[in-house]
RNA sequence: GCGGAUGUGGCGAAACUGGUAGACGCGCUAGAUUUAGGAUCUAGUGCCGCGAGGCGUGUGGGUUCGAUUCCCUCCAUCCGCACCA
């Protein structure tokens, strides 16, 4: 028996052998400009952690490389490269609390990496790997972000364009004749642009460029002593560490992603992503359509503007509330409402992120003592603040309509002011009644109107009378890009009289991430490259220097998705490219591969990544770089793998389940199988330890359909029978169908309804096992190679050709008809395929059972359905 | 509160345009072979019932000859957003 077993699939051998030959033959590497149709499969690559792989992540690697696999059988020509997204936080951490480099650090996390990938089986295109850490990659982030600092929005066209044609704009016709995204509060004619000094132009172009630097309210986190991003902080507490997030005022890079908010939701129609993902892009994008109206304070000569959607209600504002950090506080705020008002301001900055959360049902607030005129009732309102009204979204005051808002009700209820219902049947007595539709009352001149008539009404009568105009309102903040750390892009910029200016292009390999010897914060509060000795830039001889010999640089570094922005391009080039060293993408590798086809990687970017990336694609596309406007055709959401505890995979529960050792126990092909076997890609689901043995089984019994008793290899070249045939290509059809829709899992069946059939029908054929082997070889990829060998092949299985599905084969004389009475199937009929609708109801109403349950009676009616089934109606 | 996804045997799941619900696999039961099995093979396995039969895809309703599939209601779980005016 111990012979026998010997003679068994020996997947230690026959894996490492295959994975040898892939890499020593460079079987996936891809050709830039070969004579096949491009498809570009990408995952989204991994931060290399020091715990290394579990088994959950390699779940879309599994899938998309299957799915590659099978693209490069239908003749292809494949692009599936991977890298490393190294610069990041974790790293830098560990380097804080052991002195150890980040970079040594995070090489070898990437070995370790690359070691448990080998061992998959993965058909990657290793000649193209990137590493986001890498001075030959991120000079090229670098320089993007040079691009971005030498360009700006230009509304009309509705594009990213060059500064100098902005420059020209304000030489010829000044401030006004500019439609610019911007945030600048400067007016100027064309006279006065020209008498302006090169400072004062500058500082006014550095608040019209894509990348800005600008003073702006950032969620600072103290405990990693650095900004993060909106998407960074969760809950509010930093995504990294779950540490406190303040908001705080600082000086801050900033990239202009808020003039690309409408571009950004319209074209997710133009891409095949999930509607799941497109909704929580649209919700973050949160764009709102209403009016700015202006309110005049009574007895000063200014106005406040506020922002709603609902102008139609303008009859039932009874109140104004402004965000206690809005500018006007202090100028309106009366005498004897002044120490109250300080106390309230005080008490809203000195509340959390946090507890503002928290105690959303906590009503505050307090009187300014100021009085505003309703521009269209023209009935006196007073003048609040709140917290719940945010400084940061539309114009940071809001005109309360208690009887269409919640929050507004609350506050009137809380401060005894009014609350009119302006809709017809509106009940205000328990809350407030938020109905869009209806006819409005005690809206004077708008009275008896629709909700859908008055709001352009009121639009109109407003921009007519110069009282506030129509306006789209946008959620998403423009994203907050510098970070005070050390383990990141340093930027390119140094600073003349605290001006920055960007280094040169071709000066780019001279701005590598200096050395330091303390990856903390400096005592002056600065971030850590403060601690550099040299960190200097010298425009003359075009090298960093020693500090004092030259501009102070930047001492900012880039965010952790600065490189995974764009690195899907740098793939594109080959990695012998000699032009690699010379432009971020060429022309020509981006024109040959365009978009990528498919990109596979978790849905917890969806805010992050997901957007920042759409977003430099657009910019890079607009300023003539590249030839498509978005990234990713189609995206894959993979679930995630949880424990078989329920939990989430980690060190802290100890549920960790390793690549490694399920494949030093079942093989590659079978962790490769059993991954996709767990069930439909896209779902989370627990893992199961003990389910892998059935594909063990499977790639035992597969390996056995190839041998006879004895272990020999016995394939014959005798011609297939019907059934083998049938066998073969029902298995064609069904393996076919899922790959092109991502049905990995039930092509898993499909390979075991084969096999076992084909064992029953002890088929040695090489008609049926050759194709059979293509078949199967995009989920178990060693095995496939092996049995191709053995089948006296040469070249690699990778590159046969995808067996044709002939329906011919499928098709049965004899057709087993399950014959239900009432709906509920009682039994089945074996008739000829031929039969007419009339016979086949004969035969059916002729059978006893049918008889049985007609009980004598005549069938009300008899529903034939040719090929599928018949029901009888008593 | 808003938006989205998912609910099918003991478990992972399948059923693609409405047509035999539970394919395939795990587990379990019985048996064969074996010194032994955590190897292999055979048969069985949704629930209730001795049986005829009845019940059954989260709940309740509807459309249909026929519903896991289409429509409405409610419930549960998960994910995202959350004072966004």
């Amino acid at each position: 028996m111990r012979l026998l077993q010997n003679m068994e699939y020996d997947f230690r051998i026959i894996e490492e052998r295959w994975q040898h030959f892939w890499q020593a033959n460079q079987i996936f590497k891809a050709n830039n400009g070969a004579d096949l149709p491009p498809f570009y499969v990408l995952d989204m690559f991994p931060y290399p952690s020091g715990s290394g792989l579990h088994v959950g992540h390699p779940l879309g690697y599994i899938a998309s490389d299957i799915y590659a696999r099978f693209k490069r059988h239908q003749g292809f020509n494949v692009l599936h490269p991977m890298g490393y997204d190294s610069y990041g936080l974790p790293a830098e951490q560990y380097a804080i609390e052991t002195g150890q480099h980040p970079a040594v650090t995070t090489e070898t996390n990437i070995k370790r990496y690359r070691e448990q990938l080998d061992k998959i089986g993965l058909s990657f295109d290793w000649s193209r790997e990137v590493k986001t850490s890498d001075p030959i990659f991120y000079k090229w982030t670098q320089w993007i972000f040079i691009q971005l600092f030498h360009s700006w929005y230009n509304q009309d066209s509705d594009k990213a364009e060059a500064i100098s044609t902005l420059i020209k704009k304000f030489e010829q016709s000044g401030s006004a004749a500019v439609n610019a995204h911007h945030n600048s509060e400067a007016e100027f004619s064309a006279e006065e642009w020209n008498s302006f000094d090169k400072f004062t132009q500058r500082s006014i172009l550095l608040d019209y460029r894509l990348a800005y630097r600008a003073e702006t309210v950032v969620n600072w986190c103290p405990a990693l002593g650095t900004v993060l991003a909106n998407d960074e902080v969760i809950n509010g507490v930093s995504e990294r560490g779950g540490h406190p997030v303040e908001q705080k005022k600082m000086m801050q890079w900033s990239l202009r992603i808020r003039a690309y908010a409408e571009r950004l939701l319209n074209d997710l129609e133009s891409i095949e992503w999930t509607d799941s993902l497109k909704d929580i892009q649209r919700n973050w994008i949160g764009k709102s359509e209403g009016a700015e109206i202006d309110f005049k304070i009574v007895d000063t000569g200014d106005s406040v503007r506020v922002f709603t959607t609902r102008p139609d209600t303008i009859y039932g504002a009874t109140f104004i509330v402004l965000a206690p950090e809005h500018p006007v506080v202090n100028e309106i705020c009366t005498e004897d409402q002044k120490e109250e008002i300080e106390a309230y301001i005080q008490f809203a900055a000195g509340r959390s992120e946090r507890e503002r959360m928290a105690e959303v049902k906590d009503v505050t607030g307090a009187f300014t003592g100021a009085y505003a005129i309703n521009p269209i009732s023209k009935v006196k309102i007073p003048i609040w603040i709140s917290d719940y009204v945010l400084a940061g979204y539309g114009t940071g005051a809001v005109m309360a309509v208690p009887s269409g808002d919640q929050r507004d009700w609350d506050f009137a209820k809380k401060f005894n002011l009014e609350i009119i219902p302006v809709i017809k049947g509106q009940d205000v007595s328990n809350g407030a009644d938020d109905r869009k539709d209806g006819e409005l009352i005690n809206s004077g001149e708008l009275s008896g109107m629709t909700v859908k008539d008055a709001i352009p009404k009121v639009i109109d009568k407003i921009e007519a009378e110069n009282l506030g105009e129509k306006r789209i309102n946008y959620k998403l903040r423009d994203a907050v890009f510098s970070r005070q750390r050390y383990w990141g892009e340093p930027f390119p910029i140094y600073y003349k009289d605290d001006i920055p200016y960007t280094i040169d292009e071709d000066k780019l390999d001279e701005i590598k991430l200096p050395e330091i010897d303390n990856f903390k914060p400096t005592k002056q509060g600065e971030p850590p490259l403060g601690r550099a000795t040299h960190w200097n830039w010298n425009n003359e001889s075009g090298k960093v220097v020693e500090n004092g010999k030259g501009y102070p640089m930047d001492l900012n570094t880039m965010p952790g998705w600065a490189g995974s922005n764009w690195y899907f391009l740098r793939y594109m080039m080959e990695g012998n490219d000699p032009k690699r060293s010379d432009v971020f993408v060429s022309e020509e590798a981006v024109k040959y591969w365009r978009q990528i086809d498919l990109y596979m990687g978790g849905a917890e970017h969806a805010t992050g990544h997901l957007l920042y990336f759409r977003f430099i694609t657009k910019v890079l596309h607009d300023l003539g770089y590249i030839p498509f406007n978005e990234p990713a055709k189609k995206l894959i959401n993979q679930g995630m793998i949880q424990a078989e505890d329920g939990h989430k995979m980690s060190k802290r529960y100890g549920n960790v389940i390793n690549p490694d050792d399920v494949i030093a126990e079942f093989g590659a092909d079978a962790l490769r199988l059993h991954e996709m076997f767990l069930g439909p890609i896209e779902m989370h689901k627990p893992w199961n330890t003990k389910g892998i043995e059935g594909v063990s089984k499977f790639i035992r019994k597969l390996w056995r359909l190839y041998h006879d008793k004895n272990g020999s290899f016995s394939v014959k070249e005798e011609k297939a029978t019907k059934a083998e045939l049938k066998a073969l290509h029902k298995c064609i059809e069904k393996v076919t169908s899922d790959m092109e829709r991502s049905s990995f899992n039930t092509s898993v069946s499909a390979f075991m309804i084969a096999v076992n059939e084909l064992s029953e029908l002890n088929c040695k054929k090489r008609e049926i096992l050759e194709p059979l082997a293509i078949l199967v070889s995009c989920h178990a990829p060693h095995v496939a190679e092996e049995l191709w060998s053995l089948l006296g092949n040469k070249e690699s299985i990778s590159s046969a050709e995808w067996p044709n599905f002939n329906a011919e084969y499928l098709v049965d004389d004899q057709i087993t008809y399950p014959v239900s009475v009432n709906g509920k199937t009682r039994f089945s009929i074996e008739l000829n395929a031929e039969l007419s609708k009339a016979e086949i109801e004969q035969a059916a109403l002729a059978h006893e059972e049918a008889q049985k349950w007609l009980e004598g009676k005549a069938p009300k009616r008899v529903i034939v359905v040719p090929k599928r089934i018949v029901n009888i109606v008593v």
